[in-house]
DNA sequence: TATCAACACGAAAACGGTTTCGTTGATTTG
DNA sequence: CAAATCAACGAAACCGTTTTCGTGTTGATA
């Protein structure tokens, strides 16, 4: 009872013409007569003939496949990010492969090498902790060097040469700690993760330059780094809170922030009065903490687009060997204002 | 500087050998003489030769990929039981090719239409809710006729013969009310959504069953319908706790849960001691609400290897042409107990 | 009537592999 | 010494398309 998918050459013999012309008739050539077209094209409708895409990929020698490579996937940004990078992918004909570093560097490795035999035209990543930890970019570069396009995003490096899609992390970091400055803030904590991811590095850089431009002194003691999104270290939290003195906190994700603020609450402190908290990614944990955090929406899903954006016009442009230019994009955040801020 | 990629024939060439004797040689074929395999060998090697997949794929009609379409991908379920998907066919050699259907039947059938033509080996999916709706499967079906396997996964059909994974909703959505009356509950609401997801009706099911095994009357008044994980419906929510009495919720998802919990907040109700909450899903929002949420962990990630699983298993047996036999497997859902319930 | 387009179609190469089936030249066998 | 065997390799088909380049038939032209 398996209605095996039907070729062109089944096509041809059924109608007693070569497969050439089947070919041409379909694609409504001048060079085949109307008779013949019409008979082909009505018997590819009845057996509704779809081209396999596997055959095409080969002859064009493009995939209509873009590789898309992240470390976590159960996690609000980048599962936004990829929402967007499938849609304008999907928009304009191609689908995606997803592969979750898992923050590995060999998993990462493994994945690259896998999609770069043909699979993918291009890739899309953002770089696994493992990778930045490691510092070794050569899996980039070879990919790179085979001609085969590549956009980082959120999580990239100067080392590699190729289009990139970027926050402005450190001028919102700035603004949101302005923002608690002008509220009457004076002692404005920092919780961030280990220092290999560059993102957190932007976002305490924006944090120390808004407190030294308000007349506010950097307090190394104020600052608490932990795990990345792990929870695990509550302890740390619970320590940091009851020894140290503070009014305000900026942390570099929404966990910590959300968390946090659960503890500080814990320990009797008012949110916004007494501590006001202003977290970063603007996921359903905002929303719907108490009190609604603040907090720096990163604008996945236009990341998303413009990362495919990016990589679909190399891709298509490829041909025209002219020397690429790169180009680094960077979106613009914004910070949401709730109620866990004055 | 492009290092195009080097394919057997350029080895030939440069070897003044054969393609076949190539392709033998680095296979280590017995037919090939000691000198040629190492010398080749160590050309394939230096070169860094790989086998292009796409021309693999259309000499063994085998992709090593299988699509996925999911009908929303920023969601903590679906990205967990895509997580275990990929983790699976990763380690299995497989690619994972992900389509977002958006919740649309056309975008479902789009997606699907395009992969089957000879993209993946399989599918694996979860139905959207305009398919739900609509009550149109043909185009699984036709999929099915074309002999591509396809594994279905929590938004199931009794319509389609083909592998299933479900959790056991009616099962679990009657222990968690039980657990509610166990403590003394006594008239207790359901928070659900339109009823063509076919996962709320089961719940609703095991709320039923559950109140009427236990000497409670079903009263249609303690049940609100919402429309799905939509929170625009605030006003409806208020009035409903406002309207209605009762001392305890059992929700369909983790988001009404926590958003209604709020508000009886809001209204001066404390939980879990006047109106205790269990929630669906174990997601972040589950764990860091305040009080954290009792909830039905979905195990998504065990779901979604099994899927893999079965999918991968018929994919390589599909050559044995058998009458295929179909399979559903229920994952037992977890009532994780926290801190909204006595 | 010989020439030449125009027309409608087919043969074959190409994409990059795998695999079956020769085809050599050298060695062993009777 | 002729015949059979064997080791080592190449030719060609095949997967399903697209596309270039013939080729045979017609009708018009000189």
């Amino acid at each position: 009872m398996l209605k095996r998918k039907i070729t062109l050459k089944h096509i041809a013999k059924e109608l007693e013409v070569s497969i050439s012309t089947v070919s041409k008739a379909l694609k409504n050539s001048e060079e085949i007569s109307k008779d013949t077209k019409e008979k082909v094209q009505a018997f590819a409708k009845l057996y509704n003939y779809r081209p396999n895409n596997i055959a095409l990929s080969l002859k064009n020698k493009r995939t209509k496949n873009i590789g898309v490579i992240i470390p976590d996937i159960v996690h609000h940004f980048f599962t936004t990010v990829f929402r967007g990078i499938e849609k304008y992918a999907n928009a304009h004909g191609y689908n995606v492969i997803a592969c979750v570093s898992d923050e590995s560097f060999d998993k990462e490795v493994i994945n690259m090498e896998l999609l770069a035999n043909g699979s993918i035209d291009g890739f899309i990543m953002s770089l696994s902790a493992g990778t930045q930890e490691k510092n070794d970019f050569n899996h980039l570069k070879e990919v790179l060097e085979q001609g085969i396009p590549l956009v980082l995003f959120d999580r990239v490096t100067d080392e590699v040469e190729c289009d990139k899609v970027v926050l402005n992390d450190a001028e919102i970091a700035y603004e949101a700690v302005k923002s608690l400055i002008d509220s009457g803030k004076k002692k404005v904590a920092l919780i961030t993760t280990e220092s290999y991811f560059n993102v957190s590095t932007y976002r305490a850089e924006g944090y120390k330059k808004a407190l030294q431009d308000h007349g506010l002194t950097f307090d190394p003691n104020l600052v608490l780094t932990l795990p990345y999104d792990d929870v695990a270290s509550e302890p740390l939290i619970n320590e940091f809170f009851e020894t140290k003195e503070m009014d305000a906190v900026f942390c570099v994700n929404e966990i910590f922030a959300v968390f946090s603020m659960g503890v500080a609450q814990g320990l009797g402190y008012q949110v916004p009065e007494d501590i006001a908290f202003i977290g970063f990614t603007n996921g359903i944990l905002s929303r719907f903490s108490k009190p609604a955090l603040t907090t720096v929406a990163q604008h996945g899903d236009r990341m998303g687009e413009i990362a495919a954006k990016m990589l679909i016009a190399k891709v298509e442009n490829e041909n025209l060997e002219e020397e690429p230019t790169y180009r680094t994009e960077v979106i613009a955040a914004t910070l949401i204002k709730r109620d866990s801020t004055l």
